[in-house]
DNA sequence: TATTTAATGAAAGTTTG
DNA sequence: CAAACTTTCATTAAATA
């Protein structure tokens, strides 16, 4: 249906990091409140969620872009050999979307590449923020559980919710879809070559399209006022 | 300045083609 | 078997109290 990058094309960072960006999915509880402008989710490509914060395979293009132009001032004063690699600005989520990724977490805290995928389209986030989003919360977790044991003594039982909870959908770091079989699979694995080839394509779109932008700032702020004022 | 937490990279496991 | 995915863990660094 769409064409990698078709979408996106218009969608430079500029306007995404404008108020515009504020069109996609909201929050159903949010919804509920005030009527707003929404576009269904199917007529936002991944890519375009993607770009709006840029992961690493985007950046490194971009970076090697640059380079193959002999432009960016990345480039000058540096080893030919290791370009350096810029951290990618810090996401600064909003308190909405932390409240919802903080549901999301009591429901499981092992989200499927369905769930992420999902989440992330509600939350106007790419799905690799939320996955990142889900390692280091699980990370905090961890700390703090360990923190408890330290305080209460050597075993405490991971009582009661989700904290007895392991990988459940998950086993020994591969991931499973908790009702198996058949159709669920032949997604999942589309899903998965989809992503792939969508990141190949976002590369080729950002070696273009991304040269005046570099990096995107969290859009997160203009989130907050923005969703503030509804 | 200390704390919190997003981002990164390495290592290790599984599945798939 | 390599690639593509996941996980944890340790670490770095940005934002903030």
């Amino acid at each position: 249906m769409f064409g990698p990058g078709q979408v996106v094309s218009t969608l430079l960072p500029a306007v995404f990091h404008s108020p515009a960006a504020h069109f996609f999915p909201a929050f159903p509880t949010r919804l509920g409140s005030q009527p707003q402008i929404l576009i269904p989710g199917p007529f936002i490509s991944y890519e375009s969620l993607r770009n709006y914060l840029q992961p690493e395979p985007c950046k490194e293009a971009f970076l090697l872009a640059t380079q193959a132009v002999g432009m960016g001032p990345f480039t000058e004063g540096i080893d030919e050999q290791r370009p350096v690699k810029q951290r990618r600005a810090r996401a600064n989520y909003s308190s909405w979307q932390l409240e919802e990724l903080e549901k999301a977490f009591e429901t499981t805290h092992y989200p499927d590449i369905f769930m992420r995928e999902a989440l992330a389209l509600r939350l106007d986030l790419i799905e690799a923020r939320v996955q990142v989003w889900f390692q280091n919360r699980r990370a905090k977790m961890r700390r703090q559980l360990k923190l408890q044991g330290q305080i209460r003594g050597p075993y405490v039982k991971r009582d009661e919710d989700e904290t007895s909870e392991k990988p459940v959908t998950q086993r020994s770091g591969k991931w499973e879809r908790p009702e198996g079989p058949s159709s669920d699979e032949l997604r999942s694995c589309s899903i998965a070559k989809l992503r792939a080839k969508a990141r190949e394509h976002e590369a080729e779109i950002h070696s273009t399209v991304n040269m005046s932008g570099g990096e995107t700032r969290s859009q997160t702020q203009e989130d907050d006022a923005m969703h503030n004022d509804l």
